[in-house]
RNA sequence: GGCGCUAUCGUCUAGGGGUUAGGACGUGAGAUUCUCAAUCUUAAAACCCGGGUUCGAUUCCCGGUAGCGCUACCA
């Protein structure tokens, strides 16, 4: 979702500027939650953002493909070698120990911790075991974790965002490094475990996520202490919330990347507002920024560290302002999609359709927030039902009143003896003639035309609204055209 | 419960010991137009609470409150 799509922005905006690179590891320990699709999803939403990394996992089928960059392979579980070698010497060097303690048992003291109002910390009962007993339990295959020994002093670290954050020992209990592994077969490691393994390994600088591991980063510092390793820099992002002000999850609705650009939002927009949430350029006043013009402005100094609720209303100011930037032709291209049963697939289509939808997005697109709105506005363009525009109440009045008859029956004499189609000229000529004629002027003169033309009372001006219309219905895709359009509304 | 993080208009933010507390989105009003949108003009709208430091605190410090996170053999 956008929070994640931030995180991933930021990183990638730091790498730019700064002349580093941009990794993608994919962190799949856990089997459940990890799915090949929801990978292709994220490498999908990653590039229409416009964010290309640098390293990254294969992309083919092929086993031996450690992916792109120098460090794969590049998902976690295809690293578990490295982890088990690396807890191994841990191990050897009594840095970390094995705990034979169980689920239950482990339950029962949190319980009795809790109940006793004291912290909810592992006892160490495992820590300091003879050799002889570990080397007793193991020959039993009784099942193990790999723990890490935490000290004595509080644990600290710099955070780039937050500044210094502190960590009193006492309240962390020895981390597990490894779960539970079956008879010969080593458990699968745990992920704060791997994060620090891998970022190491793969020579990551800084470390730029959301907040929700900061208290377990002097864990991961622990780790990079024990291997002797220099620590990265870290930078925490405060959470996104949604507009209840909490967080962000598939309650929220449509704020996952797909969604958003289902909807029809540009991803210049969409990169736009993210980066906006939680940072804010030096002046503080500029709103608007492409992907190049971030790279230019974006400091870590200058993230926020309070969380931020996203805004569907300003994304959508925002999706405005981009889409008044982009051309026509790629907005008609991108809008392609949401006239399906109306028009031709794209590849079917003539260039005379394609340069017809190209006018038609052209006189939509400023009332539109993102380009699904596109398709409701412009239906009655395909034609619409006079009945139910006659009995719309907002146009029921306007039509009860004498005048509006006059207005209907003038126009339609008008169109019938008119078999060319009708230019804008011709149109307001019309109008103007109508108006001389009975005296009717300004709405009541054309409000009935408009709700004759068009099945309601708002929509674009008539001089390109006309050729529109006209144009269309040159184009035998089943749009009605003027005359059809007026003897069918005032034959009713 | 313990520990940690956070706190400026409705929202995103700028700012910072003395400011008319700035901008944007949204909202209200007006101009324009047959109408809608766009555009332009304009208005309303904020420093969480309490104490301390100080001549002075929204800004620094402490406490409270609230929100969020961690406290997992989740990531």
């Amino acid at each position: 979702h956008v929070g994640n799509a931030r995180t991933a922005l930021y990183n990638w905006l730091f790498a730019r500027r700064t002349g580093g690179d941009f990794i993608l590891r994919v962190e799949d320990t856990e089997v459940e939650r990890s799915q090949p699709r929801y990978e292709g999803q994220l490498f999908q939403d990653l590039r229409w953002l416009g964010l290309e990394w640098d390293e990254g996992p294969s992309e083919t089928t092929d086993k031996s493909d450690k992916g792109k960059g120098a460090f794969g392979p590049y998902r976690q579980s295809e690293r578990l070698v490295i982890y088990e070698k690396h807890a191994y010497k841990l191990l050897a060097e009594e840095k970390a120990y094995r705990c034979f303690c169980t689920p239950e048992e482990l339950e029962s003291e949190r319980t009795k911790q809790e109940e006793e109002y004291r912290p909810q910390v592992y006892s160490g009962k495992c820590r300091n075991l003879p050799l002889k007993v570990v080397r007793k339990n193991a020959d039993a295959g009784k099942p193990y974790t790999v723990r890490l020994k935490i000290g004595e002093q509080p644990l600290r670290f710099h955070d780039l965002v937050r500044g210094d954050v502190e960590l009193p020992a006492e309240a962390v209990s020895d981390p597990i490094l490894i779960r539970t592994g079956r008879k010969n077969v080593p458990g699968m490691p745990v992920y704060n475990y791997v994060v620090a393994i891998d970022d190491a390994l793969m020579g990551i600088t800084h470390v730029i996520r959301g907040d929700e591991p900061l208290s377990d980063t002097p864990k991961q510092v622990a780790i990079y202490e024990a291997f002797g390793w220099k620590t990265p820099q870290f930078a925490h992002l405060s959470t996104i919330l949604g507009p209840d002000q909490e967080r962000l999850s598939r309650r929220h609705g449509a704020t996952s990347i797909a969604a958003l650009r289902a909807m029809g939002y540009l991803p210049e927009a969409v990169v736009n507002d993210i980066a906006l949430l939680g940072w804010g350029p030096e002046d503080g006043k500029a709103e608007t920024f492409t992907l190049p013009e971030l790279v230019q402005a974006f400091t870590l100094e200058r993230v926020t560290p309070s969380p931020a609720v996203f805004d569907f209303a300003r994304l959508d100011g925002l999706n405005r302002h981009w889409i008044g930037n982009a051309t026509p032709e790629r907005l008609a291209s991108l809008a392609w999609e949401y006239f399906g049963g109306l028009l031709p697939a794209k590849e079917d289509a003539s260039d005379a359709i394609i340069i017809w939808f190209v006018e038609l997005v052209q006189l939509f697109v400023s009332t539109v927030d993102h380009l699904d709105q596109l398709t409701p506005r412009a239906l009655f363009i395909f034609g619409f039902n006079p009945e139910e525009a006659r009995a719309k109440e907002e146009n029921s009045a306007v039509l009860a009143a004498n005048s509006a008859g006059v207005v209907l029956s003038e126009l339609a004499n008008r169109a019938r003896a008119h078999q060319e189609a009708v230019t804008p000229e011709i149109f307001r000529q019309w109008m103007e003639e109508i108006g001389a004629a009975t005296g009717i002027q300004g709405e009541e003169l054309y409000y009935p035309a408009r709700i004759a033309l068009t099945g309601t009372h708002a929509g674009p001006e008539f001089d390109r609204l006309i050729p529109l219309i006209e144009g269309g219905a040159a184009l035998d895709i089943g749009v009605p055209g003027i005359r059809e359009r007026v003897e069918k509304f005032v034959g009713v």
